[in-house]
Parts: structure tokens; sequence; C-alpha cells
DNA sequence: TGGATTCGAGAAAGCGCTTTCTGACTCCCG
DNA sequence: CGGGAGTCAGAAAGCGCTTTCTCGAATCCA
């Protein structure tokens, strides 16, 4: 039984023995039909299981039921979190979700967005940090301006500069600037940060929050002690086995990660390394992902309410744009203290 | 600016000055165009930020560069990671993936397959363990068969039992064998194992192969020994409460978790109950998700190809089916032991 | 140089659906 | 009992694109 053509609502309508008006009438429940020839139709659909071409709808009719979510890398738990957060949104509104990654790929991101631009994609989502590139900047306006202007609703998470577009911002700089607060408060007067790529505004903010509030109180950060790596597990583990490398004695009393994920590397290099935690060295991450609670030791980190990021992006995205200029959603992030930080004894 | 409407091949066209057929084929590539002509085109299209309408395209056309993939939770890592594999090979492909969460909801699942099977998707893959209940299966089938008479492709990640699709099985039986036999051979001879829902096909044939495998060593699991709870972190934190509150002499040894999401929740909750690990208790899971490795201690578990999972159901999609019946891909699973295991010692 | 052959551009026919627009028919009220 | 209002089914016009099909012009061989 090779590929036969799909059964076509005019299928439908020659087997119930009306006409292709009167059948999309009773389908979509549009206008009010007899009641025998509501049956029929009804009764014939079912027989031929008959499922309407999204495709034609869409070019016909206009309904738009899918939207986009582009981010770096679906098995990252940052974006799985907020993924899911939108998913919720989505399917409480009747949306389908199409997710992508773009596995940091600028270039990808771009083409994705085009593709949705394709689609007519009702919305489409950019989760995660925005890469500080002026020609890719360009070249996502240049996607994304079209698209805005033919009806598409744009919303992200967690960026800003450049394209201007509705955004939710969790408060990286204030979080990372309350954690910093909360370690040198536990007594810690030396720390290192493993950052990563410069190129992304959320490491830039992160990294400011922090050192300016070491600055505040008179500690400041040295080139050696910023360590940049990739922004996963394996980028916290290189970073850190770099970091000990570098220089055995006068370690740090303390590494913050920007990153949980990188930070859940940075542990297991530490551990490798034989160095106890919190015992010879505090760590603090970011972000709260669900899993660093079940560390041991937990990590002390500061918590962003990911799944309400994800959510209040779809928010925006579905109550469409209101006035000219871009909202912004703001979210605090909350210094969590856990087992992995601790008073220095150094 | 209000919706102004899409900008269509006909403006584009219009602004070359040539016919739509002469456009449709500059911007396809499918027929040799006059040199100038097709600078004119490019150079309109470009202008215009023209982006082809994809319902439009797969209507008249009959491409179809989506495919749908269906799991139950996208921020399970143990799905993210399969979902990873998927993506890789889609986007090698040429091909949109829509990832859809299904919360663990059957009628959800059905659903999304009507809604794939309405978007014309190239292919459908459902990720994770089937429900075993017969009214889903048949709503299921109703979904699937037209579906594929279509000319759909379908395949699965571990599933099996009722709807005849290809299927990239985990040797789910013998991983659990194996991890049996690896455990009594440290020593261990009184087990408890965390359970999911019978309802799913991969807790029945994990339980299944554990429990076989501890009969041929002449051990026996008692009702008590196996808890059953929800297929999450949680669901294991709760379950191992449970046990240990059920009595606190006689403990196991050894706690088998059937996924690693769930041996993380109990990690975590023996932990709270001031028990060590692989002290006072073992406890060993199933998957190998990434996360494992950085736990302190490291988990025992038994490794399956996750990525390689979605890889090779993706593949089974686009090669489409071959013969009459369908096609199931094995691959084994690989005991890794870890620190969270070790000889008893009571 | 004439007729046969290519070649490539444009006209037009759908793809499957929604939605006016028509046109019967029935109903109601003067 | 007639005419205007009100229903509701069917015909037909697109939605934006791909793809024959058609046909004029350029190319070529005898």
């Amino acid at each position: 039984m090779k590929a036969r053509p799909h059964v076509t609502l005019e299928d439908v309508a020659r087997s119930a023995n009306v006409s292709l008006a009167t059948a999309s009438r009773v389908l979509n429940g549009t206008a009010s039909v007899r009641a025998d020839l509501r049956e029929r139709v009804s009764a014939a659909a079912a027989e031929l299981a008959y499922a309407p071409n999204a495709h034609a709808q869409a070019l016909a009719g206009g309904t738009h039921r899918t939207v986009g979510v582009i981010c770096h890398d679906v098995s990252d738990p940052y974006f799985a979190a907020i993924a899911g957060g939108v998913m919720r949104v989505a399917t409480d509104n009747g949306l389908l979700v199409m997710l992508a990654g773009t596995f940091r790929d600028p270039d990808r991101e771009v083409a994705y967005v085009s593709t949705l631009r394709a689609q007519r994609a009702a919305a489409i989502l950019l989760i995660g940090s925005a890469f500080e590139d002026r020609a890719w900047e360009r070249a996502m306006a240049a996607e994304l301006e079209p698209y805005r202007r033919g009806g598409g609703q744009v919303a992200a998470v967690s960026r800003h500069r450049g394209l201007k577009i509705d955004t939710v911002q969790p408060d990286n700089k204030g979080g990372a600037a309350a954690l910093a607060k909360a370690l040198v408060g536990l007594g810690h007067k030396r720390f290192a940060v493993l950052a990563g790529p410069r190129k992304l505004s959320t490491v830039v903010d992160r990294l400011a929050g922090f050192t300016d509030a070491l600055a505040e109180h008179g500690i400041s950060l040295h080139e050696d002690d910023v360590v940049e790596a990739a922004f996963t597990r394996d980028g916290g583990y290189d970073a850190t086995k770099r970091l000990l490398a570098g220089r055995k004695r006068k370690l740090p009393t303390c590494v913050f990660a920007v990153t949980d994920v990188m930070a859940i590397g940075a542990l297991t290099a530490l551990r490798e390394e034989g160095l106890s935690v919190p015992g010879d060295i505090s760590v603090a991450g970011f972000d709260d992902i669900p899993v660093v609670r079940d560390l041991a030791p937990a990590l002390t980190t500061v918590r962003l309410p990911l799944e309400e990021l994800g959510e209040r992006a779809m928010d925006l995205a579905i109550k469409g744009a209101g006035g000219t200029r871009p909202r912004t959603v703001r979210l605090a992030g909350e210094v969590v203290l856990r087992e992995s930080t601790a008073r220095p004894k150094r």
C-alpha cells in the first residue's frame, strides 16, 4: 500500500453528499447547518479518518497556531527549564511549540528565525544570551523586522542590546552583586571567577555585577582570577583545572561560576584535585537549575525563576506588542546559600 | 504601522518585472534562467526581504521539512539528551524539529499526533515509554495509521507492544539484569527497587530484568521491597523516604532506582536521613544521564547511548519503511560501576 | 537560407481549505 | 394572500506557491 493521497475535505463532502462549504462549516462550527447534514458530515469525517491539512488552513484562513522557540542547547537544564515554562503557557493557549537548538551557532540561529518566518509562526521566542556581535545583530534584525511587520510576535529571555524586542530580563547584574556581597559577608577575600565567552551578554552582566560589588568592598579581581571557558559543564571543568594548574599556592578561597552548569564541572574538577568543598574552597553558581540542590555539597547559587522566565516571555508574545517601545519584564534573582559555601579557613 | 500583508512572490516578480514562474525558478534554482533576469529577481527578493510562505509551498509542491518529536517532559535530562541526538540528525538533513512535551498525559499525546498529522509533518517520533493502556493504544493507532497511509514516517524510542512501528529499543531487560549481576557480585543480597508507574513498559522491563537476574542467584524481592512512585526526581525522593519509614531495621544493602533521575532524588533522601552512600547503603540507577557522573558519590548506573538513541530513531524515520514489518534497532546498555556502590558492610 | 530542434519565459492549472457572495426557500406580518 | 425579512446550502473566489504546458525566439544542420 503506497502513499495514497490524503483524505481531503472534498472527499468528506462528496461522501456526505454536501458541498465543500457545508462540510467546512460543520467541521469548524463556523455557522449553523441543518442537523441531518451536520450528522452526515461528522460521520463521513470520522469514517474516513479525515485530518484537515493545516497548511491549507493556514493559507486560506490564516490561523497560525505554532510558536517557535530558539535556544542554544536543548539538553542544557537551564534552557530545558525555561522551555518547560514556555510550553505550559503555550499549551494552555492551544499553541504548538517548535523548539530549535542552535548548538550555539549564530548563523544557525538566524537560519531558524528565517524558517520560522516562512512558517508564519505566530510568535518567535529567543531564549538565552544574545551574541554580542555587530554582524550577527544586523542579520538577525533583518529577519526579525519584516517578520514583525508582517504581524509576527517576538519576545526574548535574557537579551537586550541592538534588536529592540520585548524581553524578560533576569537581573544578572543585581543577582551577581548580591551573591558577591553574601560571599564577602561570609569572610571571603580572594575570589576566582569561571566565566563563559565574553561575547555573551549574560556573562558580561554577571561578571560586571560580581566585580563591581567586590570593588565596593575594596576587593579587586586580577586578570588571572577570571578564567574564560565554554558555557558548559566541561567548560567549568576545564577552567577549574586551568585555574588550579596556574598557581598551587595562594588559591582563591571562593570560586564563582557564572552558571550552575559550569559550577557542576568545577565541583568535579575540585574533587578530582583532592580539594574539599567547602572545606578548602567555596563554590557558588548562578541560575539554580533543579539538580544543584541534589548535589553533595548542595550548590550555593542565585535562584532565577526559570519556568517563570519562560512563562512570562510567552505571555509577552501572546499579549502582543501594546505600545511602540519594547517592553521589559525584570525578574530578580535570590541568593540561596547552601552547603558549597562556608567561611574561609585560610 | 499595522500588520501589513506579507511580501509575496508576486510582489517580487512584479518588482523584478518577470513572471511568477520565473521568480519561483530563480529562488529555487529549479531551472536555468537568463542571467540578467536571475539577477533582477535576486535583487528584488533581497530588497523586499522576501520570505516564501512555507504553507503555500507545502500546499503546492509538497515539501514537508518538519518532523515532530513527542516526549513526556522536555526538562527531563533523559529526554533532553535523546532530543539532542534527534536534532543533530534532523538539522543535518535540513529538517526542522517540533518538540512537544505531553507532561505525561496520554490524551495530550494523541492530540499532538493529530496536530502533527494536520501539519503533514514528514515524520513523527515518539520518545519514551508507551502507556500500557488498551484504550490509549487504540486511539493512538487510529491517528497513526492514516498518517502513515498518507506517507508519513513514524519511529519510536523505547516502545513496542501494540502499535507496530519502527523502534529503537534500548535493552532495558538485559541492562537491568547485568546490573543486578554486578551488584550481586559486589556481595549484595538484600535489595530494594524504586520503580516508576507500572503502566510504563520501561519500568516493567527493567524491573523484570532485575528481579529475574536476582532470582537466578537465589535472591527474591518481596512486595515491600519494590516501591512505586512517580518517574521523577521527586518520585525517587518520596519512594526512598517511604522505604526508610517502613522499617528502620533490616534495611536493604542496595537500592536500585529504575531511572537515574529517581536515583538522584534517592541520594538526597538518603543523605537527609543520615545514611551514607555507599557506606551504609549502595545506590544504582539506569540511563547514565550526563549529570550523574558529577554527583558525589558518582552514580553507578547502566549507560545507555542516549544521543544515539535519538539519532537512530531519526535515521529510521528518514530512511523510511523498507519492508512491511516494523524494524527494530536494539541498543545495549553497559553497566558503569561508580562510587555510589560498594561491597556491603552488613 | 529554410525547416527542425532547443531553450527558456510566461500563462495557467491546481494544492486543500475558508469565506464571501448568490440564490432558494421558508416564515412572518400587514 | 403577497412581499420583505431571515435561513441556510452551494458556487466560486481566492490564499501564495510549484509545475506543467505553451509558444516565440534563438540555434543549427543540410
